[in-house]
DNA sequence: CCCTGATTCGC
DNA sequence: GCGAATCAGG
């Protein structure tokens, strides 16, 4: 894949929305974090909302210099994008909604360990992103098991979401067969 | 372990 | 310019 105008302008949202890299990698596609991250740096956008960086963190990457016959200059990077507002907290609009409405009855679906659950601000490529609970309560949260990369929900979820039609009439018909 | 962004450097 | 490899950290 190659950076077209529209993947840049994509990637630009996504990345002052506050969507991680590799969340980005995963929305565009036929990437990787990394070509995100190498992708935002070149285009002068690191570094958003974020705590003032107070004692800079003296970064080394790699060997320390393996090949350098005599001259190679590498200027550090200028140390440009150092300029943000005064403290601007990365929130996550989606949450935002999510969270606001009334606490009421929270009609939880199933137990999922408090541990594993998953807000929208943890879903992963491998986290399941199985709804459970009322969207509008506090009490809602994903079940953020692990998932298979790429797949959306956990084995668990993934026989429930991909059970086919027909099976699921079969299952609930076999349950009123048992009843009647 | 999972993940995050930052950096370097061969291509 | 691109992005894998690597780093430092949560």
């Amino acid at each position: 894949m190659s950076w077209t105008d529209e993947r840049v302008e994509l990637l630009k949202k996504l990345w002052t929305d506050g969507l991680s890299a590799s969340q980005i990698a995963a929305e565009l596609g036929g990437i990787t974090r990394n070509a995100v991250i190498g992708k935002v740096h070149r285009l002068g956008l690191s570094g958003r909302a974020k705590a003032v960086a107070p004692a800079a963190k003296p970064r080394r990457a790699r060997t320390p210099t393996p090949q350098t016959p005599a001259a190679t200059p590498r200027p550090a990077q200028a140390p440009a994008a150092q300029s943000r507002g005064a403290t601007a907290l990365k929130m996550d609009p989606v949450e935002d909604v999510a969270v606001e409405v009334a606490p009421e009855a929270a009609p939880v679906a199933e137990i999922v360990p408090m541990t594993e659950r998953a807000t929208i601000l943890t879903l992963t490529e491998r986290t399941c992103k199985w709804p459970i609970g009322d969207p509008s309560s506090q009490d809602f949260y994903f079940c953020g098991r692990h998932s298979d990369p790429g797949v959306p929900y956990c084995a668990h979820h993934c026989r429930i979401a991909y059970q086919p039609v027909n099976d699921r009439r079969r299952d609930k018909d076999k349950k009123q067969l048992a009843r009647a």
